[in-house]
RNA sequence: GCCCUGAUAGCUCAAUUGGAUAGAGCAACGGCCUUCUAAGCCGUAGGUUAUGGGUUCGAGUCCCGUUCAGGGUACCA
């Protein structure tokens, strides 16, 4: 139980006992006290003093007295303006700790057989294109979100929908037909999405090439749009594609599996995976099928020109489009067959997408399609709605070369990881191979922390030169702490030390008691990550936990303590504190290494 | 035009969901390694929370106006 739930029952009795009334839960509001103030937990009074019909002060003493005289984990009172600032007994935080280290699994829940099965979708890449920063951010985030949910009991399929048809593919296809001279990942030696990718902007430089021609010729510029001749080629692509012509499936077939070759290498080194993964070509057609059912049963409508709509007035909406004249699916089409898809195909209790904000439209239309379609979960799908990552520059854009690659960027963060390393000579007892496997941990870490530190929901910046340190309030900073930790345990185990349990009559040092405090809210944030779908929340506070085992690292020593019993207390507050680090950041998708 | 978001220290981010004197890190400056790992610890400096009003015991947080930024409103995905 936590000390918030207990005080604020005590602290009803309290007020009934007092004032003969009984607040409401809302009004029992407890908060941390601030560290200027003596006390654990504050009561705020206000909300109360209207019914005691007393001053702030006088309400609080009355009741910080109650407290003191009538529960035996109040220990001490005191009152500021209106804040009852309560102090709570060593023999309780103590009891925390007993707790937290009893159980390896400390905050979490286990998973129990009627979980409700939650399927998160992440990633989700065009298969045109390597992935970059946006993607990595997409991709942290899914994985974690998954993570934070298992802790949270919850069973959790993680899956992909791959982009991997659609106007887009057959622009790489074209220009890979016309200029490729029978280029592939083998006899270039390039990676195959990055291969792929680099057609892509080759097509998109020899159609703006064409529309300025033709502009200058006189056309108008969406005419021109329209009618360069490599924007028919590419269409008549996707109208073969469509129609199974057998050279154009092939030809796409051959450049997809280059680009999975390459985002599995990817995905592999980034440390995420996905238990199911749809692809786009198969799940479209579903979609064209539940549109014209719903074109048959009335409830979209065509145009002259053959093209499927719905009408989405009734809620305040526009007209959307569903089915394109010459009857292509968009990108709404296949969304809505690999919604049915998934849920034949599963017991979903709860539908995540995790899809950057500037999808928030298509996701508000998505749901009322399925609903419009009869689908009695359509309204319940939940857009995870993550904010874009911006360059100091402005916005990135893989067409103008302003993006920062994915594979690049890992790359060239561990680069940086071993050559501070190195510098700083950590590592010179282990093997070559450790080594590299350490630098990895320490890069990916500084990257992954650095991108799920900040509110999922909030657009953020980041700046390759810059945003990328290994001290403050960063992941290595917590890594660091973890292995120092591992390290004293490692010689107390040597040694011959292990820790007895209970813990009792221990005078507690300051640093010592803040620790155990923030111990005792490790489950209440593994639950709040979960129900704020926040990453961050976890990652702020393996933060806060690491810098005051610092401070308490600093100030007292652990194994050269002389008295046994404190020294007895601060091995099991440490071996608490390494296993909240290895599951928190665990959550994150973040390793903990042993020594750095 | 209309509809969402957002704006906090020079920079990157927090702020217990309306609570006390708005906190961290980076960058700058100054200290601490003969003792469990200095990727650490301590200190100095840095703020009219974009701006003007309102609501109340109390506002970075809620409401209205203004400014600026991002996104959406495609037969792109």
């Amino acid at each position: 139980m936590n000390i918030e739930i207990l005080l604020q029952e005590k602290i009803t009795i309290a007020i009934e006992a007092l004032f003969g009334f009984t607040p409401e839960k809302s009004m029992v509001q407890l908060q941390q006290t601030r560290k200027e103030f003596a006390g654990d937990v504050t009561f705020v009074v206000f909300p109360v003093v209207r019914f005691a019909k007393k001053s702030p002060e006088e309400t609080g003493r009355l009741i910080g007295e109650y407290l003191v005289g009538n529960t035996e984990e109040v220990d001490q009172f005191n009152v500021v303006k209106g804040f009852l600032n309560l102090t709570i007994s060593n023999h309780w935080w103590l009891g925390i700790l007993e707790k937290a280290f009893a159980s390896p699994s400390y905050g979490l829940t286990p998973a129990s057989q009627d979980a409700e099965l939650v399927m998160i979708e992440y990633s989700s890449p065009n298969t045109n294109k390597p992935l970059h920063l946006g993607h990595i951010r997409n991709n942290l985030l899914g994985y974690s979100l998954a993570e934070i949910l298992k802790g949270n009991g919850k069973k959790v399929v993680k899956t992909n929908i791959v982009n991997d048809r659609g106007i887009h593919i057959c622009k790489s296809m074209y220009a890979w037909q016309q200029w490729g001279e029978g280029r592939t990942p083998e006899n270039t030696g390039i990676k195959g999405d990055h291969l792929v990718g680099d057609f892509y902007v080759m097509f998109d430089q020899q159609y703006k090439k064409e529309i300025r021609q033709l502009m200058e010729e006189g056309m108008a510029q969406e005419a021109a749009e329209n009618n360069a001749p490599s924007i028919l080629a590419v269409r008549e692509m996707l109208r073969k594609w469509e129609a199974h012509d057998e050279e154009t499936v092939s030809l796409w077939k051959m450049m997809n599996s280059w680009v999975y070759e390459g985002f599995d290498a990817t995905y592999r080194e980034l440390g995420v995976d996905f238990d199911k993964i749809y692809y786009e070509s198969e799940t479209y057609l579903s979609g064209k099928d539940e549109v014209l059912r719903g074109l048959k049963e009335g409830v979209f409508y065509q145009k002259p020109d053959s093209s499927v709509w719905a009408d989405l007035t009734p809620e305040g909406l526009d007209h959307k489009l569903l089915l394109r004249s010459d009857g292509t699916s968009v990108y709404m089409t296949q969304d809505i067959g690999t919604a049915k898809m998934r849920f034949a195909d599963y017991p979903i209790g709860k539908m995540v997408y995790v899809v950057g904000n500037e999808q928030n439209y298509h996701f508000q239309v998505l749901a009322i399609l399925l609903d419009m379609l009869g689908y009695e979960w359509g309204r319940d799908l939940f857009h995870f709605s993550y904010g874009m990552v911006e360059l100091p520059s402005g916005k990135m854009k893989s067409r103008e070369g302003t993006v920062v690659d994915a594979d690049d960027l890992m790359a060239d963060m561990e680069k940086v990881a071993r050559k501070m390393g190195e510098e700083l000579g950590k590592l010179e007892g282990l093997s070559e191979e450790e080594a590299t496997r350490t630098y990895k941990m320490i890069a990916k870490g500084a990257l992954k922390y650095f991108i799920l530190k900040v509110d999922p929901r909030k657009n953020m910046t980041f700046n390759p030169e810059e945003s990328i340190d290994f001290n403050g309030n960063t992941g290595p900073f917590i890594q660091y702490t973890h292995a120092r930790i591992r390290s004293v345990l490692r010689k107390a185990e040597e040694t011959g030390l292990s820790v007895a349990v209970p813990f009792a009559g221990i005078s507690l040092e300051e640093k010592e008691r803040e620790l155990l405090k923030t111990i005792s809210l490790y489950p209440e944030i593994v639950e709040e990550a979960a129900r704020e779908y926040s990453p961050a929340v976890l990652a702020n506070y393996c933060y806060e936990i690491t810098r005051q085992f610092n401070q308490f690292y600093h100030d007292h020593s652990i194994l050269n303590e002389t008295d046994p019993v404190k020294r007895n207390f601060r091995l099991a507050l440490s071996e608490v504190v390494v296993n909240i680090l290895k599951s928190g950041m665990g959550m994150l998708g973040i390793e903990m290494p042993e020594r750095m």
